[in-house]
DNA sequence: TTGAAAGCGATACCAG
DNA sequence: CTGGTATCGCTTTCAA
């Protein structure tokens, strides 16, 4: 549908603010040349010309038009940030307001906007496409790649400079990402609870067609495998990472025959139903049962008996995003340095309240 | 800090994107206009060229440049919502998750996109006028408003299309404005407690700077006055929408010499809190205790004993965002329609597990 | 039904 | 140090 004719002459009659670079050089007496040159720094201007000019700018009340701006400079000056809201995945997805949250403080002290899209279901590949090609934005963050994950092979291709918020195991070519060490941190949590002398350790993990979670799965599997353990699938859980998962997961797993003396959670929140369904069978966390909590991921509910372990995730949470802005902004501005292909390794979070005491496994065979 | 020179040719070169309207149009020996009308929808263009302009245009995979088009047409086809992150509001503010989810489905389905900013602390009436004297916008958002917002005077200032979500008591200009009819909510709350027969009943509020907090308290206030009851300035509690902050205030409330016997909660988090005050103190709730809660607002443990009432409170957050992006895409597109001015009546979620057991209040006196 | 040309409001090259 | 002018890529007017 086109719009009405004559839509731009109604704006513009609307908009009312007449005071363009044209209008403000012509009441100063200088070219635009020079009125836009002392107002973006340029060195070659006097001083005298660029306080009168900094002066009339601020007197008329001067800002130049983004618009105009963004097509002479080719330059949008905005990231773009897309989030898929799947029906499935609808609670996870609140991960993402922390991460936007750190992003978007760094975006704002240098000059960049965030533009953000909220696409449902998989309009993702579309979505990315049309920020990019059109140029709305000049660069783009990928959250939570899938192991294969088709954006990133998407981006590649239109050329636009992107940072993956995680690793896609399965894409060949490379690219710029920022992850934590999923592996190395299950392994060391599965491994602290074996040395514990557990040998029934469950895991509740997130989705395995994500990345991060395939690889969580990995580092659990090869704990198991170095303390000479059998690796039984059913002890292992994988879903969305939200509290009634894993307490659903946590209440399957301890109606087995052959039940867990211990959990490793993917994130905060599993945890948390985990410890619910152990408590509502009147099982002691610590004492009959332990549990591990690994999380790069986030929850929202600030209860105090969690309260440091919510604060530092969520605190960590923002700090990825501010880490992946940073590294953008820097590939957007020089893109002829190296990828950036950062790991480093994760703090792990034991327990919830406390770390998980050493014990008797119940129903162990030494 | 000047840019470097020849920013531009780099980038050019850099981009490589050299598919544009002029190149296409040259391919297909029409002109850039009957081009731009065929793919705009124009009903000029005859439906043989129509088609080979389609065509053209998938085949070389064509799309148009936003940036030029934002400037040739004077609108940005994006909406602004700015998000204050000061220090001491932090946990509060991840209630715009769900709204910005709401109204960013919303954009999308209009061909609007979503500038979001962040911001620390109190640089919002700048980074308001910013995004619009700029034109980097075509409307805004506001959300939580003050009693008396400077955001509001300085969005009419500017002349700019916005939506506030909430009101603002002492702006005496009209704007267009959606909110929930918080007064009658807390009023009927507190009126189904006096009712039962409590004659202490608590308020446990948010900050009451905030025009919502405020027109809460003043329900909380009308029905005691109603009821014939005092207004003890002892049994109200207001501060930041966080779980601890909830299990402070009703702790120090039942540590007062007269402790309430009734408590009416103005968010699910402060709620919860309370719920984990009175727990520890052995009191049983809905019996010893009663809670009562209103929200429009929303919180993130997707804890199952409570789950309906989360989800309640997600969606519609959700859908209050949707309805002011609704409102704004409207008011642009049709900037002659009457201000909207939309209350609407809440639904009042009782208790969290269970409605409040009718009960003789501890230590009455009737 | 089509096309030529004038904007939109800035930036950046090349002269002076 | 300053100014004229082409340019960015599209929309829209006006003429054919």
């Amino acid at each position: 549908m086109p719009p009405p004719r004559h839509a731009a002459l109604i704006l513009h009659w609307g908009q009312g603010n007449d005071m363009n670079l044209k209008e403000l050089s012509r009441r100063l007496q200088l070219s635009q040349t020079t009125v836009s040159r002392a107002l973006n720094g340029y060195p070659e201007v006097s001083d005298s010309t660029r306080k009168r000019v900094a002066d009339a700018a601020a007197k008329f009340n001067y800002s130049p038009n983004a618009r105009a701006q963004t097509l002479a400079t080719g330059k949008s000056k905005s990231i773009g940030h897309i989030i898929a809201m799947s029906n499935q995945t609808e609670l996870t997805n609140m991960v993402f307001a922390d991460f936007v949250a750190g992003a978007g403080l760094i975006y704002g002290e240098h000059g960049y906007t965030m533009t953000l899209k909220i696409v449902p279901d998989r309009e993702e590949p579309a979505a990315y496409r049309a920020l990019s090609e059109r140029g709305t934005v000049d660069g783009v963050i990928v959250q939570a790649p899938a192991c294969n994950d088709p954006r990133i092979s998407c981006l590649l291709s239109l050329d636009i400079p992107f940072v993956v918020h995680g690793r896609a195991s399965d894409v060949s070519a490379p690219y710029a990402w920022l992850d934590v060490n999923n592996k190395r941190a299950i392994d060391t949590a599965t491994t602290h609870l074996t040395d514990l002398g557990h040998r029934r350790v469950a895991l509740v993990n997130g989705r395995e067609t994500l990345d991060f979670a395939a690889r969580r799965r990995s580092g659990y599997e090869a704990a198991l495998q170095r303390a000479g353990l059998p690796v039984d699938p059913r002890l292992m859980r994988s879903g969305d990472m939200s509290e009634p998962n894993g307490y659903d997961a946590a209440r399957a797993l301890l109606d087995e025959k052959q039940p867990p003396s211990a959990f490793v959670a993917s994130s905060v929140v599993l945890a948390l139903g985990v410890k619910r369904a152990v408590e509502e069978r009147g099982l002691r966390l610590g004492q009959d049962v332990s549990l591990v909590c690994f999380d790069d991921d986030i929850s929202y509910l600030p209860n105090a008996g969690e309260k440091p372990v919510f604060t530092a995730m969520r605190s960590s949470v923002r700090a990825a995003g501010a880490r992946c802005a940073t590294l953008l902004l820097s590939r957007i501005n020089a893109p002829d340095q190296p990828l950036p292909q950062e790991l480093w390794e994760a703090e792990l979070v034991q327990g919830l309240s406390s770390g998980p005491a050493p014990e008797i496994p119940a129903g162990a065979t030494p």
